[in-house]
Parts: structure tokens; C-alpha cells; sequence
RNA sequence: GGAGGGAUGGCAGAGCGGCCGAAUGCGAAGCUCUUGAAAAGCUUUGGGAUGCAAGUCCCCGUGGGUUCAAAUCCCACUCCCUCCGCCA
């Protein structure tokens, strides 16, 4: 949620920052016009409320006094005034849950030297790292979903069967090396960030406050029988934590990692780019938090860019840093760089990694402030990016690995954590 | 799942329906005193809305209700504690 005080303050610098977001300005206009009528309409119903006030202490004072005649009268006027007071109150409880839709509907405002552009096609590449396509040229490789299958250590078939589609059963060697990828990415990570096994079902005011439930989504799995949400990243569980708390200075920056599965409807989205683990319902990832002071944001965010890589690097993956351009930010973020990994079985740069600079949105929503030395309250900034989401990174992993003689060999920094070097070479 | 008890300011803990945004204690900050410190004394010490400001309004777990008036009464919900049941 954006500070409303924006739309009354500077309008237009607010508009036109969030018209590079793709955001109607007509939008932005009714905002701040509700923003505008509910000032004006708050400053009346605290006048009504002060003069029914007063009338009602000084009944207070003449019942003591035994005056009861003068405390009837006043209690009819009282009366009176309540009455208009109410209809008042019903006036600006209108206005400000209009505001609150509208509101909610505008997206974070994007950081001024985010690239313009309306969609990924305008996204620009900051980075590339450890690929040569001659590496790939000559050769023929495989697209995980086929490894994975002739080496057993995935199973499409029984996944629907249980499940459905997008769903993923990981066996054998398969699974040593999930499970392989995430001790290493928490064993990267964990002198810097606090590693958290939080919940993975959460109450619906905590992912509603930590933006990633509004009315106009339905990418979050709903408990039938209570009102509890599966996760659709460990984020939202490590964002809740904190959630309606004052936090001291000294405190931040909080810096946060959990592993937990992930659970996404993806609504519409199965196709042929969703085949293996490209895309699926349910999936292993670590997450990356951080809570700082807002002048301490984009030199978090910097860092936090560069510890999503590192496993990466760890791994001898070719990767790039992609940044989103304006139109292609998500709702929340200010600022996003994607980390994607080249995957030759598909012969695609996969996601693995959205890092995103949040400002203030989520905080202003889950009332996350700090206190400064001073004693004054701000809302704490907050990041987030994934450390490691396992399914990508293991179909990336299994494809680079892949041998002439179809076996995989799994790069040498894993080996420790999946206990195995090979996959296929005699035993699967 | 069943039976009870509770939820008040950073913490502890009072609070006859009106004079309670809230006693008191602790903690914290400032000042006085002191070479310095301790002790002592004085002062200050929650959040939000609105306003240039003075001020006004709202917040005593959350949401409703009763009333001229609710921290105080009623209802629902949530969480915590104790006991019983069940259970990895």
C-alpha cells in the first residue's frame, strides 16, 4: 500500500511515477480525490463527535450536581446530536472503504532509475556469467523431464495421478539432490541470515497484509475448514512475522532465511512451458528476507542480489541478472532483479530468483515500523528474493550435468550435501 | 474436542458506566546536585487521524451491540494460561 498523503501531496509526481507502471492515471485521480472527501469528511465528523462530547460531560457534571432536569434536556440534545453524528460517521465509513479498494489497487511505486519499458521485452540484462553458447553448440542436450525420467529419479506419471499436473514426485538420487540443494543454499547463507522453520499455513490477515492476497488474486490454496492459506513463499511467513510491531534501530537490518515448500494455483498457466519443473503447484525453495532502514534499502538490495547468485556460482551454473523494466515490475517491488539460469534442455534462460526492493509497501500495510534513535517511528524497508528454488535450479543442475554416456554429474560443490557425485553411473 | 481463567501504556499492575488515554511501581530520557559516579529531587516518557498552529478526534485483544456517555455492561471472535481427552 502506497502512503496515501503521496496522492494529496504530489499528485501529479505520483501519477505520472506510476503511470510508468502501466497505472491509469484515472485511477490515481479517483484516489486522490476519495483521499481529498475523506479528509474533509473526517474533520466533520470529529467537529459532530466534540460537540455531542461536550454535551455529554455536561450531563455528566449536572447529574452530579442533581440537576436532573437540565441533564434531560441536554440528554434529548445529546440524543440529536448522536443521530446526526452517526449519519456522518456512515458518510465517511463509505468514503474510506472506496478509498481503501482503490487504494489497494495501486502498485508500489517503481525507483526512479528503473529502465522504462512496458513488458519483459523491454527488461535489460545487467550481467552475464559463466556462459558460452559455444559450450552448448555440438551436442545434444536433454531437457531435464527426459533425464530425469530415463534415470528414474523423477516421475511425471504417479505425480498427476496423485496430484495432477504440476506436480512434481522427485525419488532416488533425485531427491538426495533436492534435498542436497537446499542444505547447501542454508549452510551459504547462514552466518548472515537467521534461518527460520516458520509455519507454511498462514491466517488470512497475514498473507492479505503481506500483499499477497487482494480480491483480484487467486494464486494462494485455501484451507477448507478453517481460515488458514498454504504459502506461496516462505515470504510471507517471515513477513508476518513482524507484522504490527515496532521494531528498535539497533535491531536492523533483520535478515531472514527459511526453506519451506511453496504452493501456487497458477491459475490458467499450464502449457508447454510448464513441462517438468519449469512451473509447478508445489515446490521446495529457501527464501530470503530482510527488514532495514529505508536509507539502507539499496545497499541491501545489492547484497542480496549478490547472495541469490552466489549458489549459483557455487553450482557453475551460467546465469544473468535481468532487470525488470518499469511496466514489467511486480505489484509490490520498486525495484526487481531476476536471476535466471540458462537451461539447455530447453534451451531457455529459467527464473530462478526474483529479488525485490519493497520499500515500504508491505511495512505500511503490516504496520512494520522501527523506532529511531530519536523516538521517532518509520516503516522499516523490506526486501526479498529467493536463495534458492530447488526445482529450477535442480533441472538446471541434472541438464548441465548430463555425460555422452547419459549419466549426471553433479557439480563438485553439491557433492558433500547429496552425499552422491553421479546419478546413472551404475546406480541411479 | 470439553471445562474454567485471563487479555489495559516498554514491562508489572490498578481501574464505582461520566471528573480515565488511563493510578501506582519498575524501566527509559532530560535537568538539578556532584571532580566523576551512585543516591536523591524535579520533569518527561504510547500510537494514529486532522490542522500552519493552538487544539480537536480516535485507539484499553478484535469486531458488533446497549447508552446522551463504554477500559468498565451485553454478544461474537481471536489469542494466552490451567485442567481433562486425543495425539506425532
Amino acid at each position: 500500500m502506497i502512503d496515501t498523503k503521496l496522492l494529496l501531496d504530489d499528485f501529479e509526481g505520483t501519477a505520472r511515477r506510476l503511470a510508468r507502471k502501466g497505472v491509469d492515471p484515472e485511477l490515481v485521480r479517483q484516489a486522490r480525490d476519495l483521499a481529498e472527501a475523506r479528509r474533509h469528511q473526517v474533520q466533520g465528523v470529529d467537529a459532530a463527535r466534540r460537540e455531542r462530547n461536550e454535551v455529554s460531560a455536561r450531563i455528566g457534571s449536572l447529574m452530579r450536581e442533581k440537576r436532573a432536569e437540565e441533564a434531560e434536556q441536554a440528554r434529548t440534545q445529546a440524543a440529536e446530536l448522536g443521530a446526526r453524528l452517526e449519519e456522518r460517521e456512515a458518510e465517511l465509513r463509505a468514503t474510506e472503504s472506496a478509498l481503501e479498494d482503490v487504494v489497494m489497487r495501486l502498485p508500489n511505486l517503481p525507483a526512479d532509475d528503473v529502465p522504462d519499458g512496458v513488458s519483459d521485452a523491454d527488461n535489460v540484462v545487467r550481467a552475464t556469467f559463466g556462459y558460452d553458447p559455444a559450450r552448448y553448440a555440438g551436442r545434444d542436450w536433454q531437457p531435464h523431464w527426459e533425464i530425469g525420467e530415463r534415470l528414474d529419479i523423477l516421475d511425471a506419471a504417479r505425480a498427476a495421478k496423485l496430484s495432477g499436473a504440476m506436480f512434481a514426485v522427485v525419488q532416488g538420487a533425485g531427491a538426495r539432490l533436492l534435498r542436497g540443494l537446499t542444505s547447501m543454499a542454508l549452510d551459504i547463507h547462514r552466518d548472515a541470515y537467521l534461518e527460520v522453520i516458520p509455519p507454511h499455513v498462514v491466517r488470512t490477515e497475514v498473507i492479505t497484509r503481506t500483499g499477497h492476497l487482494t480480491k483480484f488474486d487467486t494464486q494462494a490454496y485455501r484451507l477448507r475448514d478453517d481460515e488458514l492459506w498454504l504459502i506461496p513463499t516462505g515470504e510471507v511467513a517471515l513477513m508476518g512475522m513482524h507484522q504490527g510491531e515496532i521494531l528498535a534501530e539497533a535491531d536492523l537490518p533483520r535478515r531472514y532465511m527459511a526453506y519451506t515448500v511453496c504452493w501456487r494455483r497458477e491459475a490458467g498457466a499450464a502449457g508447454k512451458e510448464t513441462r517438468g519443473l519449469q512451473r509447478l503447484h508445489e515446490f521446495h525453495k529457501v527464501e530470503l528476507v530482510k527488514l532495514c532502514r529505508p536509507e539502507d534499502s539499496e545497499a541491501e538490495f545489492q547484497s542480496l542480489v549478490a547472495d541469490a547468485a552466489r549458489p549459483l556460482e557455487l553450482l557453475g551454473l551460467p546465469y544473468r541478472i535481468v532487470e525488470l523494466c518499469s511496466g514489467d515490475l511486480t505489484f509490490s517491488a520498486s525495484r526487481v532483479y531476476d536471476l535466471e539460469v540458462y537451461s539447455p534442455g530447453v534451451d531457455r534462460w529459467l527464473e530462478v530468483s526474483s529479488v525485490s526492493l519493497v520499500t515500504d509497501f508491505q511495512s505500511r500495510r503490516g504496520q512494520i515500523r522501527f523506532r529511531r534513535e530519536g523516538g521517532a517511528l518509520d516503516y522499516v524497508h523490506a526486501l526479498n528474493g529467493s536463495g534458492l528454488a530447488t526445482p529450477r535450479v535442480w533441472a538446471a543442475v541434472v541438464e548441465h550435468g548430463l555425460q555422452p554416456d547419459g549419466s549426471v554429474v553433479l557439480p563438485e560443490a553439491l557433492v558433500p550435501y547429496a552425499g552422491i557425485s553421479t546419478i546413472g553411473a551404475g546406480r541411479a
